[in-house]
DNA sequence: TTCAATTCCTACTGTTTTAGTCTGAATTAA
DNA sequence: TTAATTCAGACTAAAACAGTAGGAATTGAA
């Protein structure tokens, strides 16, 4: 797995911007005033989501960004991917170096930790953008 | 959350002391050849686990480690917490400096952490180091 | 009694990752 | 024309990670 400040800035930003979909494009400065994260920081953090195409641009004067799909269509595993590579528990030896490598048997926590990959993906992709926004709200399912 | 090579190779070398625990006490020098780690950093992980009271040592030669519970009754998250620390998602901005601090309501997606969090540790909590010995066997329940 | 195998303890270190910052360009509404 | 904005990429300080290194203490066995 992997969770940063970057994916958790992520998905703050697009439940700040589900919240002013209505409004017109929202401007950076403006999530970055209300949810206090730096703007440069979540410039960054933008030019990614729309390379995943889960938001769209408009540039200039009074621009900002806006969600490609509507709230319940967007997973919150779509937005950390996008900002935070792998959401990989089996990184183990990135390979290469010893580890399970040279064995051709898998090691004994192997089963572990993919079953807990499946486990937090499956949370991730359950939940949507929208039931952020519909605040107070379980997200229990 | 948290998750490092160091709790991998706690939760292995745990396994690996589950295995041969009718053998009397094992020696880090077996698990470090039989998992493929290093001993220096067994020694460092085991320090801890001792600590924590999972495992018991016997000094001098044909000395060792041996599990200070049976199998079934070591749970992973234990393990884990043994040797690396917090299992928290909710880490945002370390208290002091920006974030939640100021801002009296809790920003949007605390839940969501607040609830990956508890996701995670009830996974843990339900696997026991029993489970992983018995290899080949599903970890779903 | 000696020695080799072991745990114990603590400090150190190289590398990678994280969490940004900084600079400057391109675009466009007003 | 200008101010507000996105776009792009290089840079960096600090922290975390993944180990090493060196030596002391203990003890079973020769
Ligand atoms: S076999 Fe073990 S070391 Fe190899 S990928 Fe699986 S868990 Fe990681
Ligand atoms: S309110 Fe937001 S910033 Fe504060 S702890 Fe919860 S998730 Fe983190």
């Amino acid at each position: 797995m992997k969770l940063t400040t970057r994916g958790r800035y992520a998905v703050m930003a697009m439940a700040d911007l589900a919240l002013f979909k209505d409004k017109g494009p929202t401007s950076l400065t403006d999530i970055s005033l209300r949810q206090n994260i730096s703007l440069a920081y979540l410039e960054q953090i933008f030019i990614k989501l729309k390379n995943k195409n889960l938001v769209r641009s408009v540039r200039g004067a009074k621009g900002g960004y806006v969600l490609q799909n509507s709230p319940d269509e967007i997973k919150i595993s779509n937005i950390i991917s996008a900002v935070d590579e792998e959401i990989k528990m089996l990184n183990c030896k990135k390979e290469s170096k010893k580890g399970c490598n040279n064995k051709s048997t898998k090691c004994i926590t192997h089963n572990l930790w993919d079953q807990l990959d499946q486990h937090i993906n499956n949370f991730f992709e359950k939940v949507k953008l929208e039931d952020l926004v519909r605040k107070n709200q379980t997200l229990n399912k």
